[in-house]
DNA sequence: TGACTCATGTCAGTATTCTGACATACATTG
DNA sequence: CAATGTATGTCAGAATACTGACATGAGTCA
């Protein structure tokens, strides 16, 4: 009653966790259905755009530790997505790479996955998509280091 | 030090959990001083908000499952946070309060949780700030049922 | 060259959350 | 009233992610 909270209602820190919430049910809905998990998916994509990215980088891409992407990328190559040469070309870093496999698999996802970011966009203007991308941004900004005074 | 700017920043779903992941990072920092999770201080300060909430619905609003809440609740009645009647008034459903104990460690972490809110938000402009919460209630309500064609 | 720092891959154990299951309480419907 | 459906609180086991720790390779600096 008194004021020492905060009102959730009027928080857009709510409303951010919300709204991720709600979009990881819904990629986990369509991805259930290919036997993906987010976290599985969010790797194959991540290697589709940038093949060769190392364990570490792929774990930063995806929001999780390299203790966990490693775990995922031990079995996604047990499982023929995925390959890793057997000795690191420079210094301890192996290079992953999607097999024709990993490629096909992301496809189906990567569709799924699309019609759900449609969707999220369905109800906004050209113009609120853009200021969606600057707004986020700019939080992200000034939540990473300090003030973040400057927007751009 | 590969350093590597990820194409995916195109993708608003993809940007969305980088918010939210940062937004829930900076939170850890100043709650972990505390001792408090991020589940913690969710469901201390729903309670705070709205005295008499069920697990079930704590559970709903900090997005976890009843079963984690129930667990978590009964640590925070166990350590004085929280009270609970022991038997239900009406039905199943035991409304659950928060203590003076509660009351006044949340105090410390709502005010460490708004300064992280209060910088998340520096960057933005007034207008850019109500736009946020429009864009993201039109995802949520996108996302929760079907095509959310009617975004106004 | 050697000492130092940093990042990486990986193993092991811990912690947290989820899924499955059950009994119970209320509302609805016939 | 009885049957059904929905929601709740809770226990137990499974899945998932995280923290700690170690050895190794590369870059920096004196």
């Amino acid at each position: 009653m008194s004021q020492s909270g905060i009102d959730l209602d009027r928080s857009l820190g709510y409303l951010l966790k919300e709204a991720s919430s709600a979009l990881r049910t819904a990629m986990e809905e369509v991805l259930r259905p290919l036997g993906m998990s987010v976290t599985h998916y969010s790797c194959l994509e991540l290697l589709a755009q940038r093949p060769g990215l190392s364990n570490s980088e792929l774990a930063r891409g995806a929001f999780v530790t390299r203790q966990t992407m490693n775990v995922l990328l031990q079995a996604l190559e047990r499982d023929g997505y995925v390959t890793r040469p057997a000795e690191a070309p420079v210094g301890k870093v192996l290079p992953a790479r999607l097999t024709p496999r990993g490629q096909q698999s992301l496809e189906q996802a990567s569709a799924a996955v699309r019609a759900v970011e449609v969707r999220m966009l369905s109800g906004m203007t050209e113009t609120e998509r853009s200021a969606a991308f600057r707004i986020l941004r700019s939080m992200i900004h000034s939540l990473r280091d300090g003030d973040g005074n400057d927007g751009a």
